[in-house]
DNA sequence: TTTTCCTTTGCAACCGATTGCAAATCCTTC
DNA sequence: GAAGGATTTGCAATCGGTTGCAAAGGAAAA
């Protein structure tokens, strides 16, 4: 079927290493050899096995890439942009999608068959333990978009989930909102409790202002539709810090079903400024996480675990910022 | 590091054979020697190695997944149907993103050195040659949302888009416009082109009908949206089929721009059907393609290729259906 | 118990590469 | 032209498995 070295080292008249080594940077081969084995490679359409050379120096470049938000949309700029990272330095996602049905502990089996070099685990929903597992079973792990302070065994990048809860509630006191809600992703999804964390601490001493809050089924637009549905049935409050933009497309939906303008009757402050943010029918004010930089670090340090498998865990915390747009009312 | 086979069976007191066979399905290996393996494997925690086997079977259950269509919203949908329906299937997707920096063909060899065992090229954006050059390399290649016309030498899955452009223009007549435009996708793309082919012939005899077309540079948001606000600078006619839902939601947009309510000023009418299209503020009558379909189908006839890889290439094309929602106006 | 046949087992070669080591070749330098 | 050192080369072992083949073991039949 496909061309082996072996043929190579035979049509150049040199032995299989001189082909390897031609293949290989750095090794020591003469200018001539090199030019009759390329000659030969180039005749015979050769490329080198990248799986069968991994048996012998334990390097795949195969990179696991895990996540289970299949259903939001700013994913794809995730996709998109590690798959990029990625690719620009040579290194393969070999993707698995976490479904509810698939059990967790298969995946880490099924990497380690497919022996990945490392491991990304693209998700917020994930809980620390499940990116440990992968540490654990010796597997170089980066946890992006996960929990940085009680994951000090693995290398996280992402944002302080925190501090943009209080970022939120700072937002909405500086507007002049008397009460407000935060509508989170759901409960057991670390960012969803640590966005809930700092929103509430930041207005434990404000007294006089209403809060409340409550976590929708999933990082979804359905699931911020229906959760804002039902919040409107009751006495909602003047604006909601909703733990995603694309929760907070669902709750717009929602008020708009109730002939609410947001901005107006109701304010909306959004987190991610994902493109569709940005689209004027949607003009979400929200608050920016630096998806790019985030994913670029991660794959460097990726990269660096690679180089140095033991290297001691570290969080890589990038800073936030308030977009404005239309969905809150103008500062006083 | 990882545990061998050679461990197992040591501890075990067996040949690597037995271990080996134990892992192999349909292999002959008594009760007895199999309990002992598995014994031992438990407490090694051993899993062989996917690709150090693959290297003698000649399979690595590894699914090249190419596309370049990550601004699509659609694609996330895309992938997480490919993904799921691989994962199921105990294959792994390998993705390729094919952006323009990327020379194609190095994504052939690429593929090739991992030796994956087949490839899926998902994008109506990318010429049948790209898919016909794995064929040519010996990959089994599935070209899905491909062209199912012109390319007799590879396995193609997805629409009509011939007949989906009648439809589109079917439509349109029925609901009285009398004059109707195109906005369709970039123009290299076989879909752009085939769908302006249906769209035309269907209208040809009409000769009291005015077709207008134009098509934007890519099937995205902005795409979509610039396209529309450059023909509102004109004079547009009354309704539009816009070649996908991205580029009609662009195309929403821009009518809102300008005051013009879809429906009522400007009809629009898509193609996909993606979740978005379904929500209360797009709310868009579109063309609905079955990409679950499509996809289950796509990794079937992949599956089917490993077992047959000579296979007599075949078009499996899916029907679609109109729609309404509330962006053309009401047959009368 | 012996013969026959079927199942299970281990040996050893092989898949397509890499790499340490020693031999061979090439350059310098005297 | 010979000695010396630096490069280049090929041999052979190795990576972690699979598999054809022949030998060993077991069960059934005689």
């Amino acid at each position: 079927m496909s061309v082996t070295l072996k043929e190579v080292a035979a049509l150049a008249g040199v032995s299989r290493s001189a082909v390897s080594r031609t293949f290989t940077e750095g090794a020591s081969v003469s200018a001539k050899t090199r030019r009759k084995v390329e000659k030969a490679a180039l005749e015979l359409g050769y490329s080198p096995n990248a799986l069968a050379s991994s048996l012998t120096t334990g390097r795949t470049k195969l990179i696991g890439l895990i996540s289970n938000n299949f259903h939001n949309p700013i994913f794809l700029e995730v996709f998109d942009q590690f798959t990029r990272a990625l690719q620009e330095r040579g290194l393969r996602p070999l993707i698995v999608n976490l479904t509810d049905e698939t059990e967790p502990s298969n995946s880490v089996r099924m990497l380690r068959q497919y022996s990945v070099d490392a491991v990304i685990v693209a998700s917020s929903t994930l809980p620390p333990s499940f990116a440990k597992a992968f540490h654990d079973a010796g597997v170089p792990v980066v946890h992006t978009f996960g929990r940085s302070a009680t994951s000090p065994e693995v290398h996280v990048v992402g944002i302080d989930n925190v501090e943009c809860g209080r970022m939120a509630a700072r937002e909405l006191l500086a507007r002049g909102y008397r009460s407000v809600g935060y509508l989170g992703g759901p409960k057991d999804a670390t960012s969803a409790q640590d966005r809930y964390r700092g929103f509430t601490e930041e207005l434990v001493h404000h007294t006089d202002i209403d809060v409340t809050h409550c976590f929708a089924d999933a990082y979804s637009f359905e699931a911020g539709r229906s959760k804002m549905l039902e919040q409107l049935k009751g006495s909602p409050p003047e604006a909601y810090f909703c733990g995603d933009d694309i929760l907070s497309i669902g709750a717009l939906s929602a008020l708009s079903d109730h002939g609410l303008t947001p901005g107006k009757d109701i304010g909306i402050i959004g987190l991610n400024d994902m493109e569709m943010s940005r689209w004027e029918s949607v003009d979400l004010t929200t608050i920016h996480q630096p998806i790019k930089q985030i994913i670029t670090s991660s794959v460097d340090l990726v990269e660096e675990m690679l180089k140095e498998p033991q290297r001691y865990p570290e969080a890589r915390i990038f800073p936030c910022r308030v977009i404005e747009r239309g969905t809150l009312r103008p500062r006083p």
